[in-house]
DNA sequence: CCGCATCCTCATGGATACTG
DNA sequence: CAGTATCCATGAGGATGCGG
């Protein structure tokens, strides 16, 4: 790979850049935050030493991340560039396509939490209720995850500690193709549903307009 | 490559499936159209005769396009399924990406006109003014590609014999990165500004509530 | 001819050991 | 810890062959 297509083409030049494997989920990991090399490694089990010395380099020097000093002052930390947080929509449009390829579940492969902080936004963003401010907890395999609506859409976080309308329930929508199929239902530690009504949660993020009413005290079971 | 990144993310997922070298140009062949063998292997400059048809047969396994028998019966076309056909979105927003990539030009890669087809609508789409009809043409090469816009955004095809009301400028937007860049200037045929303007290009795709005048007699050169 | 399959060579990726 | 060096396996690129 790295070989050019030598086609002035906008897709085939981003190919040219982030193309090449392990390259969009350096991306990806970098878009959950800035990270040290040893981060990046774990978030990407199976890459080979040399080959993210090599893809880090790759895409410094084309410019979608960078390199700064961390806090210490003596190791380095590994950013995006603002044209390369900008891959953040054509990733989260992979992440859209990919619903189908997420329903049958993880089949053995591995999970992080930390990858719902991506997947998440990506499959609601716009689509959060306009005008009122819902918290719901998505909790597997003993962490949870939080989404908080705001204006522009959702953030995704870890628990603030403030009680939540609900978690997301298996019958919910894609997410929980996601939420519940990243581990085997016994690992879910919480399927709350509000007000005991599992279409609930759908309606929150299908139904803008509507409004049904908030469960006071949804909590973590 | 082909092995599988063995993670649960969407992305991942995706990427296993599309992440291929040249698994997207393929795809971007295809969504200008079914093709045929020879099409794909003219459009994909480079590629190799047996990767081309182990990338065919891998991305039909995956459910990506599908094999049909031409109108001749006997000989084979290729098309995206609908699920496929969905990778749009995220080949779009690497075009979009990309622009940086193409501002300096060709510098020696091949160019198709056909590319325009998905490059333009990739940077306007959703940026057509409302409530107005605009037919603008692209001059590339002798080649002309026209822009229609209707209600969802904007159609790119050959030109129809309807009247232009402007012919792209090098100095509107993103667009001429685009299209006089990809060629040199003097291959560009017709540069046509609205009513002598060269930024009126500019307004009817940038300001979609400003309301300029639009010429009566546009006309290529 | 078109639509591939085979064969060969070389660049790239993967795994692991090693070093500042 | 953050990489580099090394070696082997695999996939890409190119030429050619072959059946329909």
């Amino acid at each position: 790979m790295s070989r050019d297509y030598g086609q002035y083409c906008g897709l085939a030049r981003a190919l040219d850049v982030v193309g090449d494997r392990w390259n969009l989920l350096i991306v990806r990991q970098l878009l959950l935050g800035p990270a040290r090399y040893r981060e990046l490694r774990d978030g990407l089990a199976g890459i080979a030493t040399n080959l993210l010395a090599g893809r880090l380099r790759d895409l410094e020097t084309a410019g979608v991340l960078e390199r700064r000093l961390a806090d210490d002052g003596n190791s380095v930390t590994y950013a995006l560039t603002p044209w390369g947080t900008q891959l953040r929509e054509p990733i989260y449009a992979l992440v859209r396509w990919s619903t189908p390829l997420m329903i049958p579940g993880p089949q053995g492969d591995q999970f992080r939490t930390e990858w719902l902080r991506l997947a998440l936004p990506a499959l609601f963003a716009d689509r959060a209720p306009a005008g009122r401010s819902v918290t719901v907890g998505v909790a597997v395999g003993g962490e949870m995850v939080q989404l908080q609506t705001n204006e522009s859409g959702i953030d995704v976080g870890p628990p603030d500690g403030r009680t939540l309308d609900a978690v997301l329930h298996t019958e919910a929508p894609v997410a929980l193709g996601l939420a519940a199929g990243a581990l085997s239902l016994d690992d879910v530690i919480a399927l709350v549903e509000i007000d005991g009504d599992p279409s609930a949660l759908r309606m929150i993020f299908d139904a803008p307009t509507a409004s049904p009413e908030r469960s006071p005290r949804g909590q973590l079971l």
